[in-house]
DNA sequence: GGTAGACAGATCTGCGAGAAGTGTCCAGAG
DNA sequence: CTCTGGACACTTCTCGCAGATCTGTCTACC
């Protein structure tokens, strides 16, 4: 409850999903290791994450989160609809591209421990859903619910399987998702 | 060349990839196997699909393609253009639910072939857009294409990742696919 | 709090023998 | 002319088994 012990732990579960993440990506990742690259004992490791899946879930958890920051980072730099949308999946695209985790989860070809997909498809809708009400108040709640879902499907389909430039994938995905958004036309 | 050498090998060919299909969801597809239960010998099948990869690829491409007829006769069952693609996405859904192959082919899990997934998606594209030129020739070129390659990777992404039941899902993806259709608005 | 060590039990690894499958050949039957 | 059955070399599963490693927990210690 201290400062420096919860700044010291806070410390410890960023290192060890660091750590961690590095040696997922190397196709082992075990908990004495990870203890010893920490510098650590694994009891410290399984006093803070409860037991590997907990160290499993929180890099997930934290993977997750970073890259629908990044996303919602970009969505919010543009003040056009179409413009954020463009960026966003852009960036997208930029990380899912050169995160191996991430891509892992997304594609589910790695023996990834609980999917993932679901999760961050979930909160990718739930996130861009919250944006577009936040941001676009004016739009009708219903199409505001199924762009962010489209969004997040198209987005995640595009990753999955690429079959043109990151550029093009953008703009095809941001003017779906505009139109969509726009709601029933008349 | 002659009519019933090329019925008999028509015959063959299908009943093969019937068996191959069963035998595959079984987990246990081998050309041994096959021409066994095809009552052949194994030298016909290499005679035929020339080898291992050539079974596998006839029988993707044949549930590639019935799926896609089963597809495209809901869509052309309909005359109005929403309620065409609830249907052909309902249809869409009905099938990978009880086509272990194709399911198979789709998700990726089980270790299938040649992935599939991109095929089905690139043919399932085009065959929208055909669709949408042919029927709704009024629309414009740029936002059927768009809405053709949305409808393809929408539906995957809701057989891979389903979230709602089928009925909801249907009538969503119908939604999103006629609101690009339409175009650029104004 | 944290460490080091020990512990039973599960899980992975390497390995060799044996079985099975693959792809190709050919002689022979219908 | 087509299909069969058998033989062939080669590669790829499969299975058992021993040894190593990993997991999760406990205890003594600092």
């Amino acid at each position: 409850m201290r400062p420096m012990a919860r700044r010291a732990r806070a410390q410890l579960r960023a290192d060890a999903l660091d750590v961690a993440a590095e040696l997922f990506v190397g196709g082992r990742f075990g908990m004495p290791e990870l203890a010893a690259r920490l510098g650590v004992s694994r009891q410290t490791l399984y006093s803070e994450f409860g037991d590997r899946q907990g160290v499993a879930s929180a890099l997930v958890l934290r993977a997750t989160e970073r890259f629908l920051d990044g996303i919602e980072a970009a969505l919010a730099r543009e003040r056009d609809l179409h413009a954020a949308w463009v960026a966003a999946v852009a960036a997208a695209l930029r990380r899912a591209a050169d995160d191996s985790l991430l891509k892992a989860l997304l594609t589910g070809d790695q023996a990834v421990f609980g999917s993932g997909a679901e999760e961050i498809v979930v909160a990718a809708r739930d996130r861009a859903a919250g944006y577009l009400r936040r941001q676009w108040p004016e739009l009708d709640a219903e199409s505001v619910g199924l762009a962010a879902e489209t969004a997040a499907r198209l987005t995640v389909s595009h990753i999955v399987l690429p079959l043109a430039p990151p550029e093009r994938i953008a703009e095809q995905v941001a003017t779906a998702v505009v139109r969509i958004a726009r709601g029933p036309g008349l």
